[in-house]
DNA sequence: TTGTATGCGTTATCAG
DNA sequence: CTGATAACGCATACAA
């Protein structure tokens, strides 16, 4: 093999001319003999198009960009099979980047891939206010952007989200069917827009109910990791509490402030009843099992890639696609204990 | 804005051949005239090279693939973090690939990279039997190939991986330093590479000590996954077990197999000492805490990451990088309860 | 040091 | 239906 065949060698071996081959490539017209000789060649010469020049020609680049915070969180986990899965049936890639790899921010090589015109759209999930400058950037390069769960207001691209205030709302409805009445909430960093329409949801849930949240019985930790999760439980659980339940603001929250709670022996469910949010494959993992409501993870990043092709296709309407969510009651959540 | 610019548009503009600009952008000789204009102009023009062409003229891809089972695996998403870290330093990004996507074994995707020429180089993690077409068809293609931790034995190939052996032997005495005589092996699939060097490990470890390891002692599981190691669980919890720890082949196991213990009532690790193997994020995350054999894993992904480039930029001598592991001890082993 | 000409592998446009 | 030929945007011998 002296040097890989193009596009050229085929043409020459078949006997026509560079632009029959590609056409029959592209399945447009060619005659029934033509046809047999370039496959016979393309099959002799084990020739296959090179995607570089195919995608300098048509002008594309044959990518789409996932940006995420950091890859090793099990929601995007989630997320990201599903954009794999729906990118599976499509002559098209995936590129990865994290922007926080080193414990702070750097978002250089997702500029990059905008400036250089490495992408033909960008995913972004859980955008937040510091992804502004890129949405600006990418914007201006009149590159399509579909955010997943955008975690304050965005405009002028495409969301697909779930519907956190309903299940705020169904979490309320569980807690007080099982006895609940003393609830405490704790949510992300305190301008995260999940966590207010999680938090509203759940209090206007529990008003049906005429019970009222207190503004005391509402808490933000710093983040969405384990770790403030369990800064929370220090804090929460040094004090007395007269809550039976806690709704914390996501799965790994909750899981955080569960490894406390049982490092304290606080017993869950008996002592208090936890409940999360995203439904992380974790969470079914311990034991007690968390109780979470759950979002329809992989089909919203299957719905995510459909619509940022369709936006690559035609430039057309701003779509914000919303997924109901379930709850999905484990062991973490029960009745709660009479009091003497 | 009518037409992107490009390199001729920037060399018009500062009144130079396109040649020069192209010699600017990649650091030759310039004078220090035409320089400054050059500047001028990209400034004023907003000019970014396009990478897909230029990529097509020096004959690479800018890309390399990284290719795992499932994208939703812990361990891969540390050592892809590795890879990252590594990646952002370079021009180079990474595009992914599951193997096992809608449950089932589908490699499709990874051999239309070959094909196609789309990546220059291939990082595999976990690599096992059923991958060897893979490899075939890419080293066919003289593409690089790193595996990270191949869980069969492989040729023709990089290598990184992590001294399971040794980890297996640190488990050995940390147990019975703490006093346990009584210990039981359960690893991942019979075949699995990983896990016979763990149990070689452990065995001539315990050797070391004067315990031998029963035959009868050493069982495998279905897989990696969880679900298995609590399938595990619950047959071995259904018999009386006389063994006081129990080391299962990776941490997910060794995860589903505690939330059966706990859901029984076995209290780890006061009736049964628990270790696992890898130090998964969220075995800290639980309480009790999950002692394992850390892999070093973000930095496996660095090495896996540099070495593919050593390769791809001179097709040198195959190596196999081996990195140590420490014992992460956290609160599932303890000393067993005395007997009566 | 700079400019000219040619190549990289495909697609698209037109005549034929 | 088919075949030249010009893009696509950049890199690089080679000549000046």
């Amino acid at each position: 093999m002296e040097h890989k065949p193009t596009i050229a060698t085929v043409a020459r071996h078949a006997g026509v001319a560079v632009s029959t081959v590609s056409r029959y490539l592209n399945g447009r017209y060619v005659s029934r003999a033509a046809k047999a000789r370039i496959a016979d060649a393309i099959a002799l010469l084990g020739y296959a198009p090179s995607w570089t020049a195919r995608n300098l020609s048509i002008g594309r680049k044959g990518c789409i960009g996932v940006i995420v915070d950091t890859s090793d969180d099990p929601w995007f986990n989630q997320i990201l099979a599903g954009i794999e899965e729906e990118l599976s049936t499509r002559d098209t890639s995936l590129m990865l980047s994290s922007l926080e790899l080193r414990g702070q921010y750097d978002p250089r090589i997702v500029f990059e891939w905008i400036r250089g015109r490495r992408v033909d759209g960008l995913i972004i999930a859980k955008s937040q206010r510091r992804e502004r400058p890129l949405l600006h950037a990418a914007l201006k390069a009149q590159l399509p952007i579909v955010t997943v769960a955008p975690d304050e207001a965005v405009t002028r691209v495409h969301v697909v989200r779930c519907d956190n205030i309903g299940g705020g709302a169904a979490v309320a409805n569980h807690l007080v069917e099982l006895g609940h009445r003393h609830i405490v909430f704790a949510g992300g960093p305190q301008h995260s827009l999940d966590s207010k329409h999680r938090l509203r949801g759940l209090t206007e849930g529990l008003a049906q109910h005429a019970i009222r949240l207190d503004s005391k019985a509402v808490f933000c930790c710093e983040s969405y990791e384990a770790s403030a999760g369990a800064e929370f439980g220090r804090t929460f659980l040094d004090a007395p509490f007269g809550a039976t339940a806690l709704v914390m603001g996501n799965d790994a929250l909750a899981l955080g402030f569960m490894r406390v709670a049982r490092q304290r022996g606080v017993r869950v469910p008996r002592d208090l009843s936890i409940v999360g949010f995203d439904d992380v494959p974790v969470g079914a993992l311990m034991w007690p099992g968390l109780t979470t409501v759950a979002q329809p993870m992989r089909e919203m990043g299957r719905a995510a890639c459909r619509r940022l092709f369709e936006a690559i296709a035609a430039p057309g309407l701003l779509e914000t696609i919303e997924y109901p969510v379930s709850l999905v009651v484990r062991e973490s959540t029960a009745r709660p204990r009479p009091r003497k």
